[in-house]
DNA sequence: CCCAGCTGATACCGCAGCGGTATCAGCAGG
DNA sequence: CCTGCTGATACCGCTGCGGTATCAGCTGGG
């Protein structure tokens, strides 16, 4: 399956192979084998290259599931059989930090609470580190991340704001609307990178991280829009102005449906209670 | 991780291997270097058998998956190269027969239908079919069926009835209550088997099917509460009276999270369109 | 038109690793 | 103390994987 999933990605034997560190024909054998196996045609081997059957476009997306879960087995089980248990918990790398240390906080005061690593990542990565047993728990936010596969709770409902650089006109304004902060000719919306590593076609900058996208703000050169709470990482050029009719974003705590340890029962239990604390807040 | 599931489950060597069809020494080495590899040990040999340590607690739940996902890739793998594409919906033998036949009827109609085979299959069961790929949608009924890892929508909400034997004094009730139906002294609740085939202790029948309990009732030993549309299959000894205060039980159409076919597509469409149509009745 | 260069496939070889049989070692019960 | 049960160890043969060398089909350039 990992030679499969190598060359359904790069298709072409000769680089599948580099990447695998092996030779080329072990490679080749090795896929007639499982098509054998299977007795099904995966790729088309044209002359100049290589393609996916529809097929072999359904095995890709089980390979790799089937994969993460083998690799995610190995992971828990080592750390299942740690002395002390930890808890790894994976959020976007500058992502609401007052409430990730609420939430922190908060469980360390419960009895029984285990240590948790806090394993920072880019956007889009938390499911993924989820489903290979990297981390137990992420904090997400919907509508943004894709959730199929795991279970949640939500933490906190909230409006959006947009974030500027303090030396743009809009960032004057009090508030804005999603039609006003579209669509800035001198701010275009920045583009991240599709699951091949490639760009989308558009005027904005190529980021890839958190981190370019600050800088590129505190440059003058993008705009984003973000929930209110993640608004921590401002940088003194940036100014965050609420963006009235964006999407409501909800963050919310996750972990692969089905995997209950009894400190993720606990750490689940505390962001239902700060949950009802922001619920109350917010009533009163 | 098939031997050490095997292992665990027979918590017993020579037992094992007789079932996967080997011989107990290379088993014995085999577990060894597994758990060599993993760095991990996994099971306690005391004289006198065999039983897991946490970690094995934990190997075994992720092996079970990890092994359910490659089942799953080959199956549907398989099946998507085929000619004619195919669905393979499973529900329980009896239940909601005519909403069963409404839902594939009216998928039918859909231009671009695909043939539908309906795998029938016991109580509990669908999960683990769709899980490891025998099947690619089901029909389940929440709160009963644990849902987890799967996505669904809801066809249909409902009351529950008992079904009782004809002679039986409460059949000539027009409505009970779930305090007059648990604790019947002569009609005591059914025992299904846990995961591991033992039941638990109780006074009631030891049951394996839908069949056996439908007969049971109608010989006068047991009685049950079921969603009202699962009825169908009701025997002329049998009577259902509405039981008022019973959980209401929503019938659900549900498929593994993050597998989306065209054809599956299709169906919950169909699936929705259904739903809308139940509640304008019960609106009327 | 032919040849260089790219692709993936085939031929053959050597060794690692798996599963087999035979046997051992610890322990419980009669 | 011996028998019978457990799982572990010793040793062997063969399957099968990955390696190198080479082939075969197609393409594009001179």
């Amino acid at each position: 399956m990992r030679y499969f999933v190598a060359v359904a990605e790069e298709l072409h034997f000769g680089r599948a192979a580099e990447r695998l560190q092996m030779a080329q024909p072990p490679l080749s054998r090795a896929i007639q084998q499982l098509e054998r196996r299977l007795g099904v045609q995966l790729l088309n081997r044209d002359r100049r290259g290589v393609s996916l059957t529809a097929a072999g476009k359904t095995f890709l997306e089980e390979a790799r599931r089937a994969l993460d879960a083998v690799d995610a087995a190995v992971r828990r089980t080592r750390r299942a059989a740690m002395a002390k248990p930890t808890l790894v918990l994976t959020t976007k790398a500058g992502a609401s930090h007052e409430l990730l240390k609420r939430l922190l906080d908060a469980y360390a005061a419960r009895p029984g609470a285990v240590e948790i690593d806090v394993l920072l990542c880019e956007i889009g990565e938390q499911r993924q580190l989820l489903l290979n047993g990297r981390a137990d728990v992420a904090i997400m936010h919907a509508p943004f991340d894709l959730m199929t596969g795991l279970e949640s709770v939500e933490i906190l409902t909230e409006g959006q704001v947009a974030i500027l650089p303090a030396s743009h006109p809009l960032a004057k304004r009090s508030s804005l609307t999603m039609a006003e902060v579209s669509n800035v000719p001198d701010l275009p919306i920045a583009r991240w990178p599709r699951h091949d590593f490639t760009y989308p076609p558009g005027p904005g900058p190529e980021v890839r991280s958190q981190s370019q996208l600050a800088q590129l703000v505190a440059l003058g050169r993008t705009l984003l829009v973000i929930p209110a709470s993640s608004r921590a990482w401002q940088w003194p050029e940036h100014v965050a102005v609420p963006v009235t009719d964006a999407p409501l974003a909800t963050t919310l705590l996750a972990w692969p449906a089905g995997i209950k340890s009894p400190a993720l029962t606990g750490l689940i239990e505390t962001a239902k209670q700060l949950a009802e604390q922001f619920k109350e807040q917010v009533a009163a």
